[in-house]
DNA sequence: CTCTCTATTCAGAAATTACCAAAACTACCG
DNA sequence: CGGTAGTTTTGGTAATTTCTGAATAGAGAG
């Protein structure tokens, strides 16, 4: 190391600036935390793989942070490391396809999120089939929800493993999806 | 007040306790206080009305903190408060219809999440027109974003605004939503 | 083998969030 | 007025989450 102090921070556009810090609050709402969700704005914006110490100049956030926040995005399978000749440091990626993006993060969170709650509600019902202690009530409005949460993610399944390509079609029906599905299903 | 100590906590079905609590943990992965969630699915299994200090007595929390969760619920409009005659407390009743539910919380978290961050893109997007400084990059990716979460919203207001029995219909289409859209589409 | 650069792990600090109890306040009613 | 309901606010504690700095581990160059 010279004795100059190190590189200035990679400074960001202000509009870049507002979209990584926005891209953090979102995340908060959305059970992501903050600097995760930072990280992976920033890479999305990026034209270049950046290495990890850069991320954590550019965020202002420590390095150890940066690691973690990137082997999250990576269980998450939207960031990955990729290597530059010349440079024996990991730089990462993200996915640069907003459908791919929004498919697998979906698909996670509904494994996730979803998934363990099929599994209660199924259990639930089938324990109060064995032993139905006046409580029809409660087994209806448990069976109802797990029909209902059954249905909505075999939709949402099939909707989910469309190409990218199929949807941008199935996107400029609009105005008309639910025409031709309620015809069809009437 | 009678010298009796009060009427015994209402006491659960082991089935619902379990929903209860489950539904409580699901909350927090979603967002949603713990205590409001856990009050929500006790009304969601309650066949009648319940007031507010029973509801704290089953769940053995703080009376003002279902005060708090019941407000916050009705805020979302899926809990409403009903009378009972000859008796001068509310009571509080949740929506019973899985879809309905579904369907207000999430046009609400579309309305709480979602358009805050296509304000934002679009504020971007604007700006960087205004303003484009070497980063068409950032443009590129910005306007990507932008056009996805357009198109997607817009699909989602249409599927949303479904009336219930056109869902069911749809949801007995398993397995052939795709093909028919992707024919359409095509 | 040692030195340097890099990445990860981990304990604890810091910040945030959840919750409760009590108090203050409104409102309604007999 | 006095009693019952209900809400809101406050002050505090507990629990959880987030973030950091230091320690550790690994990999490659000399």
């Amino acid at each position: 190391m010279s004795v100059h102090t190190r590189t200035s921070p990679n400074s960001l556009t202000p509009v870049a600036q507002k979209f990584i810090l926005h891209w953090g609050e979102m995340g908060t709402r959305w059970g992501i935390n903050r600097t995760v969700a930072q990280v992976h704005a920033l890479l999305f914006l990026s034209p270049q793989p950046l290495p990890a110490d850069e991320i954590a100049e550019t965020l202002a956030v420590a390095r150890s942070n940066v690691s973690t926040s990137l082997r999250e995005l990576q269980g998450w399978r939207i960031v990955r490391v990729v290597h530059v000749l010349g440079d024996r440091r990991d730089h990462f990626e993200s996915i640069k396809d907003v459908w791919e993006i929004f498919r697998i993060v979906s698909e996670e969170r509904k494994r996730r999120e979803i998934d363990p709650t099929l599994r209660v509600l199924d259990e639930c019902v089938q324990e109060i089939k064995a032993n139905p202690q006046g409580d029809s009530y409660t087994r209806e409005r448990l069976t109802d929800m797990l029909e209902f949460l059954t249905a909505m993610t075999g939709l949402f399944e099939e909707v989910i493993r469309m190409p990218a390509a199929a949807l941008k079609g199935v996107l400029k029906l609009r105005g008309k999806v639910v025409t031709m599905l309620g015809k069809k299903a009437g």
